[in-house]
DNA sequence: GTAGGGTTAG
């Protein structure tokens, strides 16, 4: 046995026969509290358990304390089950609130304990006595948060009140945690706006809240009204790093690094997090060098730190960077062993640049090498790959293979890949039926009956088209296409695909057509190129428009605005996927210019009504 | 008499 630091028994006191007199066992009492201070290990706090149980202390109340003491002990060395052994050698009418509370504390803080932490609570409460407190409720509402359990916390939110804790501080900013993961911005609110008392934790908790659902205007409004009275720590900024990325703004984002330069410091744990946000953030903001910059200053990194420069560079269409990445990363040297997010990262590597054999490999190099068993949105990946390559049939096997239902984005790539590939109408018909049986999101189905009509249209079965229109309109499912902008002399411009709406249009399909000249010049057919594709209207007859991604049309009006070589940005509602990537940087070649194009961004509207997503570039 | 809050990738 490992022998405490301690001699176990002061040379004052007697050994325990028969019983002890009651200074003596005051001594005791006195000791062990003073051994529980310095007790660093289980198998001390052991120990020191062993000693409590063979002494008998002057009243009950202290050796109530003591097993207090050894509960609050195990679970700070994350012993959770033997904190419960504790608790349950204890008399029920002797578990004292603060028992209760180190308990529910630990369970919160264990990731596979929350529901517990929920249950105990529910125990605590039937039992009636002792009845919750202050300590009590961060800890519930912790659990609450982390299992988007609303109407459990919502529940606990009523307890809350009723047990006249809603002025207290942790209480509020519990509630205001809670409310903001799941997404109830008006409740987080709420709750911020009435509390009597904020501390930094609070403006923090409401600032996260208001980023998380995408509220990036909101969230700076508030950090500056916060630095009136608080200081930015660590998670201040960690959030308004989040928001520079969300809105995809790189100048706001520099500022945002520059001010932690200046502003903070931080210990290890919390500079390995903000370095990771901000690749993150340089990477959503089209600026891959400075991400490298942070990715090769940092000292130490995380698994987060990889997976984030490796997705940067697989969404800007690096995929050879990316996979050199992941070898330096599981590399004897750095030793980190990939996760589920990694793969993901790689298989959008490989998909961007319709690399099929290298996709296949590291689908399979998962499981067997790493042990990651795929998720449903690994098989998402590598189905568009490897159908988007033309190899429909393997694409169909693996589908039909995969342990867990498809959804309507795999069903989607599946047929998307059918009609660019001409697969016969009826297994593009039988896909269709799949995706809009889904039912899922009006995105996926709209695009399934857009495709459908093209497979339909492309048979010249006009009648069919018309029947798919009706349908559509009939369901109240609105077609939702590919949109991008770009932003010229403070406007934003849209544009969709085939759109000939914009009043320069004529001039941006003349430089388009220069465009495709070019690209033809040096030995790429673009999509428009080839024989147009024909659409049909609801009423079956012929309309001819041009394949056409919509981010083409905007980097050709960003060509005739914007004077040479300056870089051009443009943002896309969808994915940005393979083909643009392809096509944008030979673009960028044969025009000697610099082009990014980003996906996924939120559209920044300004409370006058205004759009622009480029406003901080 | 003991204590407490906010962080991670698509």
């Amino acid at each position: 046995m490992v022998l405490l630091l301690h001699p176990l028994s002061p040379p004052h006191v007697p050994p325990a026969t028969g019983a002890p007199s009651i200074s003596a066992a005051g001594n005791h009492h006195r000791h062990i509290l003073s051994l529980s201070e310095t007790c660093t290990s289980m198998s001390q706090l052991k120990q020191l358990h062993a000693y409590t149980l063979r002494t008998t202390f002057p009243d009950e109340n202290a050796t109530l304390f003591l097993y207090g003491r050894i509960l609050q002990l195990s679970s700070s060395f994350s012993d959770v089950n033997y904190s419960f052994r504790v608790f349950d050698s204890i008399q029920q009418e002797n578990h004292s609130s603060f028992m209760w509370n180190t308990l529910i504390r630990a369970c919160a803080h264990d990731v596979s304990r929350k529901e517990e932490a929920i249950l105990l609570y529910r125990k605590m409460l039937e039992r009636g006595n002792p009845a919750p407190d202050k300590h009590t409720f961060p800890f519930v509402l912790k659990a609450c948060a982390y299992i988007f359990g609303l109407s459990e916390g919502r529940q606990v939110h009523c307890q809350v009140v009723k047990y006249g804790l809603s002025g207290d501080v942790y209480v509020n900013n519990g509630l205001i945690h809670l409310y903001g993961s799941c997404g109830c911005l008006d409740l987080a609110q709420k709750v911020f706006n009435y509390m009597p008392e904020r501390s930094l934790v609070s403006w923090n908790s409401m600032i996260d809240a208001l980023v998380r659902v995408g509220e990036y205007d909101s969230a700076f409004e508030l950090f500056r009204q916060m630095q009136r009275s608080f200081e930015p720590d660590g998670y201040t900024m960690q959030s308004v790093v989040s928001a520079c990325a969300g809105l995809g703004s790189l100048s706001l984002g520099t500022w945002a690094h520059a001010f932690l330069v200046r502003r903070c410091e931080f210990d290890v744990a919390m500079d390995v997090l903000i370095k990771n946000s901000l690749i993150e953030m340089y990477c959503k903001c089209g600026s891959l060098g400075m991400a490298e910059q942070v990715f090769q200053g940092m000292q130490k990194r995380d698994l987060a730190s990889w997976n984030a420069m490796i997705l940067g560079f697989a969404t800007h269409g690096r995929a050879y960077e990316a996979l050199d990445c992941f070898d330096r990363m599981v590399r004897k040297d750095e030793n980190v062993k990939p996760n589920s997010v990694t793969f993901v990262a790689i298989l959008i590597a490989c998909n961007h640049r319709g690399m099929v054999k290298k996709g296949r490999q590291y689908f399979e190099m998962m499981v067997t090498d790493y042990g990651v068993e795929p998720a449903l949105e690994h098989y998402g990946c590598i189905i568009d790959l490897v159908a988007r390559a033309g190899y429909i049939t393997e694409a169909i096997e693996m589908v039909t293979g995969m342990p867990m239902k498809p959804d309507a984005v795999i069903w989607r790539s599946l047929l998307d890949a059918c009609c660019k590939k001409g697969a016969s109408v009826e297994l593009s018909e039988e896909i269709a039926r799949n995706v809009i049986e889904t039912r899922e999101d009006n995105q996926s189905s709209s695009g399934a009956y857009v495709l459908l009509s093209r497979v339909y249209a492309s048979a010249s079965r006009w009648n069919d088209v018309g029947i798919v229109r009706k349908l559509m309109t009939e369901h109240g499912i609105r077609k939702e296409p590919g949109c991008s902008s770009i932003e010229i002399n403070g406007i934003s411009h849209e544009f969709f695909a085939g759109d000939t709406s914009h009043p320069q249009t004529k001039q941006i399909y003349q430089q388009l057509k220069v465009i495709d000249d070019k690209l033809r010049s040096i030995g790429y057919l673009p999509d428009s190129s080839q024989a147009p594709l024909v659409d049909a209207t609801n009423d079956g007859s012929k309309e001819y428009s041009l394949r056409l991604h919509s981010e083409r049309l905007a980097i050709a009006f960003g060509l005739i605005s914007l004077p040479p070589q300056t870089p051009i940005r443009v943002f896309k509602n969808l994915r940005v996927c393979g083909d643009c990537h392809e096509v944008t940087k030979l673009i960028s070649k044969v025009f000697n210019t610099e082009i990014i194009v980003r996906d996924r961004v939120r559209f920044h509207h300004f409370k006058d009504g205004s759009c622009s997503c480029l406003d901080y570039w």
